[in-house]
DNA sequence: CTTATATTGTGAAACAAATAGCAACACCAC
DNA sequence: GTGGTGTTGCTATTTGTTTCACAATATAAG
């Protein structure tokens, strides 16, 4: 099954939404009210369940805790995926204590620098290694997911490493634009950039 | 003129690609080159720059210095505008002490937060003042543009009082949907939908 | 001058995502 | 039971974005 980018994105929000509603003792919700939660209409959030194959009930709506089980078998690996975090300056070590035991199925495993004061250390949690044990660590520790917080400089040769090292998904913070191989996976993001996207449209 | 979006964020992305090639002394520039340092085609880069009406010469490529010039014209106001940093934890420090002098015509003007620790002081080189001074600062400093990064329980609470003072785009950090009235431009960015958006690719 | 080559600019096609429209169904009030 | 209401599930349509294909043009080499 071949799910949209923007559905697959979606789904992990549904869910996070939907452990709220269940700490709250609910155990049934409607289109309606899933997708006023997320700021969207309920034709969207019915497609999206749709696309993964899940029915409700036409009068109760849908099994809060069903569907949350739906979305963690299609998002979440039976055995989990380990996360490094690359770069342990300001962005990385927010990232990290954010992140922190908040997923069961995605964990942090370690984090690495090139500053000798940062490394061979536990940072925000987590050990932090020297750039150079990148390899070795991402082999014992069957990493599959890299957040990229180096400085700008070191982003292109910080991500080679990472891919000769066997990393498959790159999530990229720096501001610099990566290009990979079509078998390792790439999110973007920058800060800049969605800021002057506000710019332009509060200016008009 | 109504760009699309998408446009809009790339035009963002030539212009810092753009200013790197200044600074290593290169005037002019062909669509493919700007397309491989930003990993797309260079079809998309000419389109891009045709909805802006920029032309190029067929020999030389673009101008540079004129190209980033539009570019300024379209995203940039002519005063520029002033932004505020609404919760100083670790994200609103990271943020503020990465952005700070890093653009002209967007300019972080002050910070906010609820805890008397960290205001009616200088946080990351910004004041940082109390929440319950946010009005009077937004429409002292004329602000248009907030970052919300705080605490998720204050998310709805706090957006609205950006809203009451006049703030009329929003970037959204906290992992809590908003919505907004039309006046109002929103974007928001989620790092753990990232991260589960890699993790199912990944795993497939 | 002529040809080969590299480039830009753009209409049209393809693709991706969001939205609309509606049939089918379950439940409730009476 | 019958009619009204609110819901899901699905198909069709619309909208937005990217890609294709190629005409037009400038330059350089022969
Ligand atoms: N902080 C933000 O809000 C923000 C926003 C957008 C983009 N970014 C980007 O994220 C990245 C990190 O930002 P930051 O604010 O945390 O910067 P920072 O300077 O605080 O952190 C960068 C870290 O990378 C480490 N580093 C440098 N070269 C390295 C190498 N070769 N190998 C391993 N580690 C190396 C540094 O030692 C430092 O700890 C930058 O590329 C920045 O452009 C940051
Ligand atoms: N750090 C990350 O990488 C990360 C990633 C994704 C999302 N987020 C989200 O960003 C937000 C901030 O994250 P953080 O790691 O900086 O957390 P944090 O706890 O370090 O910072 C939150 C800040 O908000 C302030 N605050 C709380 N209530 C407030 C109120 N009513 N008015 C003004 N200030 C208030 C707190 O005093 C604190 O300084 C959170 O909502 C979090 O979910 C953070």
């Amino acid at each position: 099954m071949e799910l949209p980018g923007k559905t697959v994105e979606r789904l992990s929000q549904y869910r996070r939404i939907l452990y709220d509603s269940i700490r709250e003792g609910k155990n049934y919700i409607y289109s309606h009210e899933l997708a006023k939660m997320m700021n969207l209409t309920s034709v969207q959030v019915r497609r999206d369940l749709m696309l993964i194959g899940y029915s409700g009930s036409q009068s109760k709506g849908y099994v809060i805790k069903d569907l949350v089980a739906l979305i963690g078998k299609i998002i979440d690996s039976d055995q989990g995926q380990h996360i490094i975090i690359v770069g342990m300056g300001n962005l990385g070590r927010a990232i990290t204590s954010y992140f922190a035991g908040k997923r069961d199925k995605l964990v942090i495993v370690a984090a690495f620098d090139n500053d000798l004061q940062k490394t061979d250390r536990i940072v925000a949690g987590i050990p932090c290694y020297h750039i150079n044990k990148l390899r070795e660590v991402v082999e014992a520790e069957k990493v599959s997911i890299a957040v990229l917080t180096v400085a700008p400089e070191a982003t292109h040769d910080v991500a080679k490493k990472l891919m000769e090292a066997g990393v498959k998904g790159i999530l990229n913070y720096t501001s610099v634009p990566l290009t990979v191989p079509p078998d390792v996976y790439l999110e973007e993001y920058d800060i800049v950039t969605s800021l002057e996207k506000l710019a332009y449209l509060v200016k008009s």
